[in-house]
DNA sequence: TCAAAAGTGTTATCTATACACCCATGA
DNA sequence: TCATGGGTGTATAGATAACACTTTTGA
C-alpha cells in the first residue's frame, strides 16, 4: 500500500564519487582523508551531502569540483547504496558515481591543500562505511562499460598514443592483447585522429600519436563496440608456450 | 568541502517500479491509478515511500509485492531521480527499479482490487510527475540489458517455445530475425531444455517447449552473450525485396 | 649494427547471415 | 494434398586471432 507522506520519516542524501585516474603508473583511485567526526582521519570516497536545490548529479559535480578544481569530468551514476545500518550513525542512503579523469592534467589542484591520493585500484587502503563495497562495483561497472562504449579515453591525456590505450585497457581486463591486431581495432573504430608527431619516450621507433574526434566519439559512444575480445582472454601471465617452428 | 550532518536538510525517498510484463499480446507496462492527493485519479507508476528500517531494495519489493503478491521477481536497480523540482510539492528523491514479470502468472492478483492496468509500452497514459520519463529510460535500459545477458526470460512463462521467444525479441528491437538463425542462436547457449511436448496452438506443425535451465542460466547470465544481432537490424517492415532467382 | 617496439600483411578459424529445403500437421 | 510455420543444412561474407615480417631509431 502507498504510504501518505506525513507518515515518512526523513532521511540523509549524500553522494560519494568513486574516482578512478590513470598514469603511467596505472589505474589508481582517489581516497581522501575525513576530516571530521565520526572516523575522522580515515580514509573514504570524495562524498558528501545533497542539498536542497540540488540533484544528485549537481552535487556529485559540485563535490568533485571542490575536491579536484575540475568541471566537465565524464562521470555516471552507478548505484544506490541504502542498507538501514550502512552508516554508523544517522540513516544516510548514498548515490554513488564513478568519475573519469587523466591524473596528469589535474595533478596541481589534488596535490594542493587537500588530504587526498591517489591509490592503486589493486591496492587501496581499508575505507569507511560500505565504501570498498562500492569500490569493487565500481570497477566491475568501469570493466562492464568499458568493454563496450569507448569510455578508457576519458582516462588518457588528449594526445594519446595506441599502445598507451593498450596498457590501460590490459590493466583493467589483466590480459594481454596482440598489439597488431589492437592497433587495428582502435583505428577501426574511425575515432581517432592521427597526429603527425610520434611519442618517442616509450619507445625507439615511437608511436603517433592520437587525438579524439569528438563528434565521431560522441556518435559512437552509445553503439556497442566490443572494445575487449571475447572469447577466452589471453591471461597476462602465461606467455604464449606455444611451439615456435611450425 | 564536505559538509557536517547538522547543516544538512532531510528530504524523502521513494521507489518508482518501472514493471514490465508480456504476454501473447505483446510488451506492457504496468501503471496504477494513484489513491490520494496530489494528482489523486492519475496514472503513475508503482511506487512508495522508503521505510526506515529497509533499503531501496527491500521497498521496491515490498511495493511491488503488496500490488501484485509477487516475490522473487527479477528486479534492477535503474537510476535516481533527483531533480528538486521533479515533485510537486515536498522535495522528494526516487530510484527507480525495473521488473519483469509473465503477466499470465499473475493475472489473478493484479486484477484484483486494485487500480491496476496492463497498458502497451508503445502507448501508454500520460504519468504523473517525470514517470514518463522514467518509463522511456527504462525501456532503452531493457533494450541495452536484453541485448547482452537473458533477461528476456524472465518475461516468458516457465514453459515457452523459440517462436515466442522470438516475437518477443522482435517487439522489443521492432527487427525482425531469422527464424532458423534465431533457433540456434538460442539453443547454442545451452541455457535451454528441450520439452517433449509441442504447443499446437499456434501452427500446425507445433513448436517445441523449452524450460529455462536454471544452473546455465545463472552461470551464462553476467558473461555478454549478444542476443541481438549486431549489424544493421532488418527494420521490421520492408520485407526483403530481393531477387528470388538467383 | 643490433635490439626492441610499432604497426602492416597474411592467413586460418570462427561467427553471422541468407536462404534453400525438409518436416509435421490441420484443414 | 496443400498451405503454414518450425527447424535443419549449407554456402558465403565478415570478423577475429595468430603470427611473420617490415619499419624506425637510440644505444
Amino acid at each position: 500500500m502507498i504510504k501518505r507522506r506525513y507518515q515518512v520519516k526523513k532521511l540523509l542524501l549524500a553522494v560519494d564519487c568513486i574516482i578512478f585516474g590513470y598514469d603511467d603508473d596505472g589505474l589508481k583511485l582517489l581516497v581522501i582523508e575525513r576530516g571530521f567526526e565520526p572516523l575522522k582521519g580515515a580514509w573514504s570516497l570524495v562524498g558528501g551531502f545533497v542539498k536542497e536545490t540540488e540533484s544528485v548529479e549537481d552535487a556529485a559535480n559540485r563535490v568533485l569540483h571542490a575536491l579536484t578544481g575540475l568541471e566537465g569530468v565524464y562521470m555516471e551514476q552507478m548505484r544506490v547504496f541504502s542498507a538501514p545500518d550502512r552508516d554508523c550513525e544517522e540513516r544516510t542512503v548514498v548515490v554513488a558515481f564513478f568519475a573519469l579523469i587523466d591524473i596528469k592534467k589535474y595533478q596541481q589542484q589534488i596535490s594542493s591543500g587537500y588530504h587526498a591520493k591517489w591509490v592503486s585500484i589493486n591496492d587501496y587502503p581499508e575505507l569507511i562505511f560500505d565504501h570498498n563495497v562500492m569500490v569493487e562495483m565500481a570497477k566491475e561497472q568501469l570493466r562492464y562499460r568499458a568493454a563496450l562504449h569507448p569510455l578508457l579515453f576519458e582516462l588518457l591525456p588528449e594526445k594519446f598514443t595506441i599502445p598507451q590505450a593498450q596498457q590501460l585497457f590490459e590493466e583493467l581486463y589483466n590480459v594481454s592483447f596482440d598489439p597488431g591486431n589492437f592497433s587495428r581495432k582502435l583505428t577501426s573504430t574511425n575515432m581517432l585522429i592521427k597526429q603527425t608527431e610520434r611519442d618517442k619516450l616509450s619507445s625507439k621507433k615511437g608511436a603517433f600519436y592520437y587525438k579524439l574526434d569528438s563528434k565521431k566519439y560522441k556518435d559512437g559512444f552509445s553503439t556497442f563496440l566490443n572494445f575487449v575480445y571475447k572469447p577466452e582472454f589471453k591471461k597476462k601471465d602465461p606467455k604464449n608456450t606455444k611451439t615456435k617452428d611450425k
